[in-house]
DNA sequence: GGTTGATCATTC
DNA sequence: GAATGATCAACC
């Protein structure tokens, strides 16, 4: 059975350390869940996984992991060498009605204001049920991580409300990206054209990019 | 080898 | 379609 939700960071904090060095076979065993061959299509496989051990409540509800906590969890696939193997989805963007957004109450900041992330190891050659949870920690942005996020969030958001948001490339940004986040490449939602009309486009999503959380990282466990 | 655009399952 | 959870895999 699925444990009840946590009751303070405190305890999810523990409780997610006590997955640390488990392995997916493992974890999966005490959920009562069989192992997918791969992830080709069950991509979000290993985060409801852990979601389960934790404690969340499942289900697609656009609010936090933890609401009652205030805190999303992330887990951060890593290579052998502890480095992210791929960006981290934050939200979905706002294309419409974005007009005198303010950083201050948008949903990449509610989102990252506190995470605890769980890294798992994720190298495609370590078989899924081998790969293991590793050290969990609980982040809040710095001042200066909060500035970078901030600074690419406007200069994205600011090119949506003028409708330029096909000549946005995801190679913009120092920390944050903006990409196709959708069910697949027909998917359409409503956006602003370079006219100020409403064009038709791929759905978007910010992604944190990997120098980033490769940052978080460094800085948990070296400096800790 | 890293990045970018595409894609998968599920729920509502 | 939009939200949750993300990784895949073609391409540069």
């Amino acid at each position: 059975m699925q444990p009840t939700p946590p009751r303070s960071e405190q305890e999810l904090f523990q409780r997610s350390l006590a997955l640390a060095g488990h392995s997916l076979a493992e974890l999966a065993a005490q959920a009562g869940v069989s192992l997918p061959d791969n992830l080709k299509r069950e991509k979000g496989w290993v985060g409801q996984l852990l979601e389960w051990h934790l404690g969340a409540t499942a289900g697609s509800k656009p609010e936090q992991d933890f609401p009652e906590l205030g805190i999303e969890l992330k887990t951060l696939p890593i290579d052998e060498s502890g480095r992210p193997l791929e960006t981290t989805f934050v939200c979905v963007a706002p294309l419409l009605g974005i007009a005198g957004q303010r950083w201050e109450e948008c949903s990449v900041r509610n989102k990252l204001s506190r995470v605890l992330w769980i890294p798992v190891e994720a190298s495609r050659t370590l078989p899924l049920g081998q790969r293991r949870v590793a050290s969990p920690f609980l982040w809040s942005p710095s001042q200066q991580e909060e500035a970078l996020l901030r600074q690419d969030w406007e200069e994205l958001m600011e090119q949506i409300a003028l409708g330029h948001i096909e000549q946005i490339s995801a190679r913009q940004g120092q920390v944050l990206q903006l990409r196709p986040k959708a069910a697949n490449g027909r998917a359409l939602t409503s956006a602003i054209g370079r006219q100020g009309q409403v064009i038709q486009t791929r759905p978007r999503g910010f992604y944190l990019k990997t120098g980033f959380t490769h940052a978080l990282l460094r800085h948990h466990f070296l400096l800790g």
